[in-house]
DNA sequence: TGAGGCGGAACAATACCTTGACTGTGGCGG
DNA sequence: CCGCCACAGTCAAGGTATTGTTCCGCCTCA
């Protein structure tokens, strides 16, 4: 990509917010503005093509890590976005990008849909792939990038569901905007921690309310998936048993291990390999979760299946690259 | 429990709500409301004295089965709710009951601790011990009730984080508080199974707003709480003792002065103060104590580990501000 | 003014966590 | 079903945080 580089360095020092990052139009002169626009979504977002309104441009963002997913605050002038077939790839984020609408109007084709959004709405693409964005008026909208993987894990067929409209009125899409909406709201109040254990919320909701307007006709060999589904749901509630190994968990869903081992194959993934990931990411919770404060990491590591420390400990840094109480104390 | 059931028939089919049970004493006659309310209750919390007002009675309930959890939506007027210490105990619910006020006054009473609620505030109580609720007005509020082993797994001493304020406007209480309040509010727009899946993210954010306001010695590592109960409880036994000292206190407890010291310390206290505090906190009960009114005030101060009755009387003044004999005239 | 309670500093004894090396087996893939 | 080797599980050593001690000087209050 060519976009020039001169606002790198001025960029890196215009952050100052407390947990967020903040870009604004408002810090550079008017005939910079444009460029440094382009400069910031592409690196950051995507990379698009920017068709600005004949008036002056604004633009802010806030954007917080916030765990693997990243959550957005933006406000701008009318814009217009635009990913083309072959946009030259040196991809900014391999990410499906959820979008809740607040203010203004919001128009989004991609994958020959299109979707029209009223102020509390949602909707989701892919950043990758070509897409049309055209806001026709100043408006504001949460983004939330999701890491594709993530997406993949939870939803089956989630390339079929871009450019759908989520009602954010109505029954569980108003529940989930509202929450993240509020997590957003709230975001400089919270600690690091708790911060961080709401995104997980989020992206479960997300995904419910995601499931309520995905078109029913994607075709994944339906008894495989279910399947998949079945031993994974034992595998969750049988996690804190240290025995749990693919003859329990044959005995339990009536499969045969060298059939589960296909299933999670198709998602280049093992049996156990998965169970260890399982464990890791409970006792990751916990070591956040403020509630266990007092407890001693071997406990929580005990109470989730593992019978050795100095295994969990490795499996853990090896995981998330820091040991257990390093994650801890860095987390606060 | 005596209360008499001749509304269950009529109850059993005032309930045709989609998703939830509604109940309302608007259903019945005014000269039976009152009957019909303390049955109800009684039947689906639990077994409390109710005062109403003067005026008439309303009150209405909607009650949402939530997986493990019920959510109940209730409208009511002013009321007072007392569970005494011997209630008869056919408990209608081993659960903790989690409060969200939405209008009007609320103030509870648990475990010697009181709290005021201001609407979107929440709070935490145990509805089988003793409580006292008192709402002078009418008033709306969510209730959510846990069972007991719920919290107990996940909430260590959450029988210490009853009657605590968990504020509703700021950082995560208020992300939990609009959470459940939209999930309230959207029960009867959502799927059965979306429905019963957001359980449990209220309840695992209900626990984490929880973490952050419970008492600091559950910050204290679990070692050095209990040592400090294990004094305190030392102290309890001793009060009256007036050799009561630190070299004592380390006898009795086989802890050294300073380490207890630093105990106290941790709650911006000191042993000495600590004693002198439950000492004088002991003689203004008595003095208010009827049982007592013939007892002259320095035999009140020596039974209590008092040596001499000017030190008891300063101490006494700076304490409550006035002096002893003063005190218990006062409050006649 | 002096007795006694309080807390700072320095230190010993643990408890708790991390890491490395090693091994035998059970989970994985053909 | 079977063979192979990655990896779960042990043991031991080292490091760091926590717990509890002693000694001592300061300050308060009777």
């Amino acid at each position: 990509m060519n976009t020039d580089t001169r606002f790198l360095h001025s960029l890196k020092e215009a952050m100052p917010s407390t947990r967020g990052v903040k870009y604004s139009t408002e810090d550079f002169a008017p005939p910079d503005r444009l460029d440094w626009l382009r400069e910031v979504i592409g690196r950051e977002y995507a990379n698009v093509e920017i068709t600005p309104p004949d008036a002056g441009v604004f633009n802010e963002m806030v954007i917080y890590a916030w765990e693997q997913l990243r959550l957005s605050v933006i406000r701008s002038d009318a814009i217009t976005l635009q990913r083309l077939p072959r946009e030259p790839d040196l991809i900014s984020q391999d990410a499906y990008f959820a979008v809740i609408h607040l203010s203004g109007c919001y128009r989004l084709l991609q994958n020959g849909r299109e979707v029209f959004l009223q102020p509390g709405d949602m909707t989701l693409y892919d950043a990758t792939l070509p897409h049309h964005i055209v806001c026709p008026q100043p408006f504001s909208k949460l983004l939330i990038s999701i890491p594709r993987p993530l997406l993949r894990e939870r939803v089956a067929g989630i390339e079929h569901c871009t450019a759908l409209h989520i009602p954010g009125r109505l029954g569980i899409g108003s529940v989930a905007a509202g929450f993240i909406r509020s997590c957003a709201h709230q975001a400089e109040q919270l600690q690091a921690g708790e911060f961080s254990l709401l995104s997980e919320h989020a992206l479960d909701l997300l995904v419910l309310a995601l499931a309520t307007v995905r078109p029913s006709h994607f075709k994944l060999s339906k008894s495989r998936a279910m399947a998949l589904h079945r031993v994974k749901a034992f595998i969750e509630n049988n996690l804190s048993c240290p025995s749990l190994n693919p003859a329990a968990v044959s005995a339990g869903t009536g499969l045969s291990p060298r059939y589960i081992s296909l299933l999670f194959k198709e998602e280049d993934n093992s049996l156990m390999r998965y169970v260890w990931q399982r464990r890791l990411e409970s006792c990751r919770k916990e070591l956040l979760n403020p509630i266990h404060a007092g407890h001693r990491i071997c406990d929580i590591a005990f109470r989730w299946g593992f019978n050795d420390l100095s295994h969990f400990s490795r499996l853990f840094k090896q995981h998330f690259g820091c040991s257990p109480s390093d994650y801890r104390e860095g987390h606060k």
